[in-house]
DNA sequence: CTAGGGTGTTACCGGTCTGTAACTTTCAGA
DNA sequence: TCTGAAAGTTACAGACCGGTAACACCCTAG
């Protein structure tokens, strides 16, 4: 009920919506399948009918965030057609948008840090999701015309991932919330080089 | 026996450090305890006649950690005496060090990952615990004769932070292995103002 | 109207979890 | 040597977990 997303779609996508939300909210392993089934209202049998396992509703759950993340940037070049400079900034301005928003940061990171078996195979998943947005923001500061993209991009990022978690221990007061501050400066300083 | 540390010292003392230990390398929910005790060389009803719950233990664990991160800082002072710049530099180096040596990361911020009950009595512990080292850092800076210390310890928290959690993503080769090259140059340009 | 696939329901399996009760063993200090 | 506290042992309670079996239902495509 708390957590209830029961709009009338297919079971399957209500399942794999409803589980991205509790995973979210309240970690892989503080969620069973039964709560998952029951606020999407719906039953165990059905989601195992749809998933090989909880393994495989997670790696999915998972593939689906970063989809999401994907059409954000889709978003970047609307906006900013062609002008990757602004695009950044873009960037840099929705980090902190969903900062403000939510305190429970990156899935991805959150799973990689439940997830301690090295052989999860959901671990693989994360990887090469995060590797993938490494390239874009590579790829997007380099095209923005900075000369070390490689090292701006992977600044931003371990400020970004540090702020998410940050949040988690110390609340949004602590230090993550220079985090505009910091990114913009960096930019800048990147840019006079 | 993959995590026995057995040596014979008191049982609260061998179930404290063995439990430390397994938490860091399985998680707080990965680990139960029977199976601390039994690393530990000890059983259940010894645990439960020295600490009141799990979630005591966890804190006093936490605590532990805190306190040997602590002990750190002193090596830091007793090498570098009065030599604060230098002992800014020594923590960079250090924390580059516990990089390389060990990928799971901080065990204050994987806590508050995985226990994302809002009122769980370790959170407040670990948000003491958080802020009283970036009183530490932002002192340090400032010692150092920094101008702008408290964004400049904000800043290197979120990049430490980020590489410790980065690391469990996608490994040592991703962006925490600029970790040095960017805290060093962030202190360069930090002093140069 | 009918066949059949998707869905819902109920019950269950074997395992694991935290935490406790009751009892026995060990061992150091008086 | 005796005593008393700390530690070990065994068994268990009660809950929850992921996953499956068997069966009833509904609803749409033909």
């Amino acid at each position: 009920m708390t957590d209830g997303v029961a709009e009338r779609s297919r079971p399957r996508d209500r399942i794999l919506e409803t589980a991205q939300d509790m995973f979210h909210k309240h970690g892989i392993k503080g969620v069973g399948v039964d709560a998952i089934t029951e606020a999407a209202g719906t039953n165990k049998m059905t989601l195992y009918r749809h998933f090989e396992s909880k393994d495989d509703l997670v790696i999915e759950c998972l593939r689906a965030t970063a989809a999401k993340a994907s059409r954000i940037w889709d978003e970047f070049e609307a906006r900013h057609p062609g002008d990757k400079l602004a695009q950044l900034h873009a960037w840099v301005q929705k980090a902190s948008e969903l900062l403000s928003a939510d305190s429970r940061g990156c899935d991805m990171a959150n799973a990689a840090v439940e997830l301690t078996e090295t052989d999860h195979p959901a671990r693989r998943v994360i990887k090469e999701l995060k590797e993938a947005q490494r390239e874009k923001l590579v790829a997007l500061c380099r095209d923005a015309g900075i000369g070390q993209a490689e090292l701006l991009a992977d600044t931003l990022s371990l400020l970004l991932e540090g702020a998410r978690v940050s949040m988690q221990s110390v609340g949004a007061e602590g230090p993550s919330a220079q985090f505009v501050r910091m990114a913009e400066s960096l930019i800048a300083s990147f840019r006079a080089r």
